[in-house]
This record gives C-alpha cells, sequence and structure tokens, in this order.
DNA sequence: CAGTGTGAATTTCTTCACAGCG
DNA sequence: CGCTGTGAAGAAATTCACACTG
C-alpha cells in the first residue's frame, strides 16, 4: 500500500531477515511479530509497520510464513542476485576482508583487490588476485562489479572513491574514517570503528547502556 | 544547560571530533557551525544543538574555537584516558584488527586476544599475545580491560559476551551478525558487514543514493 | 480469538528563523 | 555585523490501542 520505505526502515531489514533465517532454522514455519521482534530487538508495532510498508503481509489471528518472510525480504533487499565487490587496499583490513569467508557467502564475492603497491600487484591474497589502480575499468567490466569496498590508508580514501566512481561503481562501504565527497546518486556506507568505540565509552564512562531512553544524564 | 543528550546527539559526535581535528590540522583557529557542519555532512543549526546540549559554547559573531571544541567534545566522548580492549576470537578479522594501528593509535589499546583454539594460545598476534578463555578474568584485572571486541564464529559470539559480562566487561563491539542477549546495563554496539552490503544493495537495486529524502519509492 | 494492519496519539529529531550577544 | 543559541514549527519515527479478519 505505502509506496515508500524509509531509512529507518530498510535499516532494520536485514535484522528482521536473520531474525526470520533463524527461526526457519528451528524448524518454525509461523511467528507472530511478538516473537520475530523479540529475536531482532524491535518494537512488535514498528515490526508490523514495516513490513506492511513493503506490502509484505501476515495472516491475522496467526502470524508471518517464516519462509515467505525470508523470500520476501530476501527480494527487496535485492539478495536473489550476486554483488560482486572490488576491496580498494590490501592493507591489514583489505586482506582480513579479502580472506574473511562472510562476503561470498552471503552474496557478495570478492572479485578482486586492488593495490598502489607494485609489490602486492599480481599476488594472491584469499584467492583473490591484486590488480593496480589502472586495471580497474575493465575489472568492474569483466567481473561485473557492483561495489566498493575501501579499506586504504584515511589520506588515500577520496582518492580510491574517485576512481570508483569514475568507473561507474555507485555503491561504497568505506572503513576509513575519511568523509568521502561523492555524486548524489552514489550511496556511502561508513563503518568506523574509532566512532563505534568512542560512542562506547561515552555510555560506559556514564555508566549507562545506550539504550536507555533517549536522553542520557550529563555531569554535573 | 540540557541536562542530557540524546542517542542522535552521540552518534554525532565522532564526527564532530574528526571535522575540527581536521580542520586544526590544516591551521584553522575558529569555525562557524556553517564550515564545521559541512565538514561533518550535518544541518548547522543541529551540530549548534548538539554542541550546546553539552555546554560547548561557541562566541556570537564569531564562531567555535578549534582547540577548545577538541578538548571538550574529547572529553564528553571520554577520551582523555585510555580503554583497554581485549579481542575475543583470533580468527580473520580478530587477527587484522590485532595488526590494525587504528586502536591503540586511537586510545583504545589491544592489550590481549582470547581464543579457545590451544594451538594459538601463547602465540603473539600483532604483538599481542593470545590467551584461553580462562585466563580472562585475570586479565580484565590486569591490564584494566574495559571493552570487548567480538570477532569470534557467530555460533559462539553470545558464549564469548556471557564471559565478557560475567567478568565485568560492560561496553561490547561486536562484528557477528548475531543478536547478543546482555544484562540492560551492558552497552552492545553492532557492526555487521553484511548488513551494511544489503542496505547498499537496496539503494544499488534502486538506483537510489541512500540519503534520498526519507521515502524511498517501492517498485511497482 | 489471536494477532495483523493501521488511524491516531505521542515522542523524538530536525530545521526554520530570529532575538541577542560579542 | 556575523554568528550563536534557542523558542517555535515542522517532519519523522515510534508506540498505543483497537477494529477487523482469517
Amino acid at each position: 500500500m505505502d509506496p515508500s520505505v524509509s531509512a529507518a526502515t530498510v535499516g532494520r531489514l536485514p535484522a528482521y531477515l536473520r531474525a526470520a533465517i533463524d527461526l526457519s532454522a528451528s524448524g518454525l514455519a509461523s511467528v507472530s511479530s511478538e516473537r520475530l521482534s523479540e529475536e531482532a530487538a524491535v518494537h512488535p508495532a514498528t515490526m508490523r509497520r514495516d513490513l506492511a510498508s513493503l506490502d509484505i503481509a501476515g495472516t491475522r489471528g496467526v502470524g508471518y510464513d517464516v519462509k515467505y518472510l525470508i523470500v520476501q525480504i530476501s527480494h527487496v533487499l535485492g539478495l536473489n542476485q550476486e554483488w560482486p565487490v572490488v576491496i580498494m587496499g590490501s592493507g591489514n583490513l583489505g586482506k582480513a576482508l579479502a580472506n574473511y569467508g562472510g562476503f561470498s557467502e552471503r552474496g557478495f564475492p570478492v572479485a578482486a583487490l586492488v593495490d598502489i603497491d607494485a609489490e602486492l600487484v599480481g599476488t594472491t591474497i584469499g584467492g583473490v588476485l591484486v590488480h593496480a589502480p589502472p586495471d580497474l575499468a575493465e575489472l568492474v567490466d569483466r567481473e561485473n562489479i557492483m561495489v566498493g569496498v575501501i579499506t586504504t590508508p584515511p589520506g588515500v580514501a577520496q582518492e580510491a572513491a574517485d576512481l570508483l566512481v569514475s568507473n561507474g561503481i555507485r555503491s561504497i562501504l568505506n572503513f576509513t574514517p575519511t568523509a568521502l565527497e561523492t555524486p548524489a546518486d552514489v550511496t556511502v556506507r561508513s563503518v568506523d570503528i574509532a566512532t563505534e568505540l568512542q560512542i562506547l565509552s561515552f555510555y560506559r564512562q556514564r555508566g549507562l547502556a545506550a539504550d536507555v531512553g533517549t536522553g542520557v544524564p550529563l555531569e554535573p
């Protein structure tokens, strides 16, 4: 019914999907929003509204069909196709991600690594070949790369982003603390470990969990 | 003035801090909210309100003193002390994080790794010694560990969390896709790479950036 | 009759717009 | 004069609560 999906809703979909997969694995065929939302740590009404906004319907008096949930949410997230990924920068993090099975397993195969270090170019990390930056154009084309992951040093992150963008990549996952400048039609998600740790220390310092209501008292 | 800080505000503080540090590095002594908020990709009024809620004041007609901003935000985030970290699980990601300089550099020294693999216990990764799980109690005590980072396989993430909690750790950074159950006074931040990629593919599928207003049209 | 789907109420967060201060 | 600090307005998101349906 509702023709649009809010960013907040999108942010929760992966959690719903995981919850549904978990419940399915434990043999459940049908769930109430109560049960599923508990699993996903969300308010039941929020979950029902989210699913309704995606036209994912349950059965009144019964709940949601777990298999159907998985299929529908996967579809909305675009997980019925593969999204090949290129990792820019083969430092510690880049290497770890290339070795990390989780990517391909979840539909995001690591198609290539790119690094400026001539020593590394041509070597293989976690079964993935390291290429030189100028090769990117061809790679994107040949491997049908959809997503760029930036794990370079912060100083050259913008450069890496520019290179991705100029080669037609419009989805970027940025692991550096750099705020990237990109055209409006490029989606960037940033994951900064320092940011996460700093937020943790804010709450820790006050002896409070992060989800205590909405307001956190300040020291006098 | 305002005695409380909202979660939304806390989430933006690290970005303000980074922006201030960057501007300071380029020699700027004073910034307007206009300039700083641009750097942090936030609305100027939002930034002024955030800072005001922390009692961080600027000078009317001038702006904010950059050095003062850095000191104050750092203080609010608790960055004037060190927060030693223990990494649970020395698989690919755990190893990468141990090797990753960024932690210690930013006040979160990696004090120890913990792994169940007896082969790994006693070895050193990135200068950090790997310990057996039963050693955690002593480690927490001796190294004054404040934060637990979980990089185990998803199946044992809850176990790792339980171990952390039972040893008094109340801040957890979880890199697994598992939704952890913890007492109410424990703060958990989760970073799941698959979640981020799935959100990217949602928007990519629709040819839209993530920040286009608030509602995203659904396919017909 | 259990549990969805959703108007309406509420809460939270953002942005406007301007008074007021340095 | 320029820019902060903030009341007031506005927009979004969440939650309540219940009519309604399988």
